[in-house]
DNA sequence: TATGAATGAGACTTCATTCAT
DNA sequence: TATGAATGAAGTCTCATTCAT
């Protein structure tokens, strides 16, 4: 009795700091892990705060504990992503595309493409709805831009003919091949096309 | 007879059958494609029916005349331009695709990407939304496998060395194309990417 | 049978213009009496659109088809209210104000105050609330200038010592009076009151 | 006693009974004057117990330790502000109200408007607002009364025509002052009112 | 054929309160 | 005594669809 009473009076203590801070990053991720499932799957309009908070196991207030509105995880899911996934461009940032980088980007892109084929659904649908777009577009176009200016210096620099074409043409294409995969995963040839891809962008000259 | 008598004295020249036949032709088009127009631009869930019927100068209730349900009306275009855009593989229906076909079919992808880029835009977000999706995949699917077991053959003919991979690479690609260019078509050069395309895929080999 | 069939044919008309401005002129009067009426009994945040609703005998998917929101509903409510009120201060709007104006605001003061004391008690509550008069000062802060203005002239005619402050503790004393009587009607001697006021500011000097 | 120790061993100069008790007080006094200059400010709808614990430095929780619930913290403020207020009229408690203690009370009440401005504010408010007034209507009524009927007996004694209308005429005249400061402090002229007030009614008869 | 008022389900969000620590 | 994560009810608002005319 004496015991138990102690051992209550030692519990009554908050938890500290590190506590709770370990407590909202774990509840965070959980709740970015389903929303982007469901984001991609059903997308966001059809995706309601009730269903991701089902889905993370949460009641549906607590969401608005860690995140502002539906808005607002919707923009941390895809900025964070996107981030993610151009960052392996020109991974020294030194503003140059070298032969080597090309090459990881690319075995990064299918990587990823694989390890996180929801995020690129999610990408894809976005693109797609410039009332969605909107949200992001002054985010996403600094970066894009960066990213198609190295490619061209990059094809200037192999020779090509008209390296604007070829940087367009290049994205173009990797966009195809991604948004192929994410569709029917299972019927698309994957290793097969990043090798031809490779061949061709980066060996071949 | 007596009901007809009636009518017309409200209206001394009575319309024919084929007249009203006529009419109601004419706005269902016009709501298909202030339908398309604002699912392509605003999505299809920021679209509310009130709009698409003001857009289309006629009333909310008019338009369950014509269409069934906002899902129905979605169905209807996207299902329709579907079959316009594809009309265009095989146009002789032979199951065999001619170096002409083909060439033809890239000109005419070309073009519709042109005059119909809401469509495609409409087209893309459908394709990245898997609960949207089901809706069509039926009416999709047997169409696209059939798209592309000509084209594998089409490549086999030519003599390529992997015709299974050729075809999912040259679809991913016409799709990137399409993707990147319905994304932002002022930036895109589409006539030289469409020439180089022919000139990859028919002229080459 | 045959008449019937005419008589649907008639009845599958719409509605004339008229007759839908009709029908909207009374129920959003409806709306506005019963919102007016609950928000001065209960408190505008104690107040659910639902309670509203129900009380106009609607539903409340309704109630946003007359009023965009619950705060421009009360906003059309206190506003309007607010410019009857002071519309009978100065009613040949020549900015001055004679013996015979005053006494014809006091009384029809005193009026509203019987058969519009739910206004009145509105006013007071959004008067106190700074998070909600915010929504209205503008519109209140005009009006109420010009008639301090007119009555500290009143007074300096009347040959007042501190018209300034005489107009403020005229204004006090009535708003003071409103205030007791809306708190609880059936104890205030109204009548009397109205009297002496009459008689202290109108026929003394 | 195993538990004190066990407590000593964690503060070694542990706090007397009396210490807590003090502590305890003055983290009331804290909430309590944070939430009456939130209510005050914002209505107390709008003022959240989270925005109040903020304010109080404290956490939400704790709250609950000092009052029952939101209401109840309400209920605190509102009727130990009422006492104060009132506590000034008829200072000696023996029913009668002489000439000295009717100024005295004036002059109280003009302070306390000053130094407690908030408190009024949200009297004004509360007093406007019957669902909310039912909580305090009891404890009220019977204060006010009270007043009621030692005014009417004081303009008795100094011979006025209708004490009865006379004490409700002064009551409505204290309030509409007060109403009037507190909703534009620095427009108003207060201490010329007060004189004005005082003059009125005790120096004239 | 045509209108727009009306409904009601369901979405996002807030917040008083509870509870494990 | 003290914390803040967690809950769930309730509120505002939107919108596909129905219906009287």
């Amino acid at each position: 009795m004496t015991e138990r009473s102690v051992l209550n009076l030692k519990n009554m203590v908050p938890r500290t700091e590190q506590q709770y801070e370990q407590i909202r990053e774990q509840k965070r991720d959980l709740i970015l892990q389903a929303a982007l499932e469901l984001f991609a799957d059903e997308g966001f309009h059809s995706t309601s705060i009730s269903k991701i908070a089902k889905s993370a196991g949460i009641s549906k207030g607590l969401m608005y504990n860690y995140f502002e509105s539906k808005e607002a995880l919707l923009k941390e899911i895809v900025i964070s992503g996107f981030i993610d996934l151009t960052g392996t461009f020109d991974p020294n940032h030194d503003g140059i595309l070298t032969t080597e980088e090309l090459e990881f980007f690319i075995n990064q892109t299918f990587e990823t493409l694989k390890s996180n084929t929801k995020y690129w659904k999610l990408y894809f649908a976005i693109m797609m709805q410039p009332s969605v777009l909107k949200m992001f577009e002054d985010d996403f176009a600094k970066i894009i831009r960066s990213i198609f200016e190295m490619l061209e210096e990059y094809f200037r620099k192999k020779g090509y003919e008209n390296p604007e074409l070829e940087s367009k043409l290049f994205g173009a294409i990797l966009d195809g091949l991604a948004f192929h995969y994410v569709t029917d995963p299972s019927n698309f040839p994957i290793e097969e096309v990043k090798k031809t891809l490779i061949n061709r962008y980066v060996r071949k000259h």
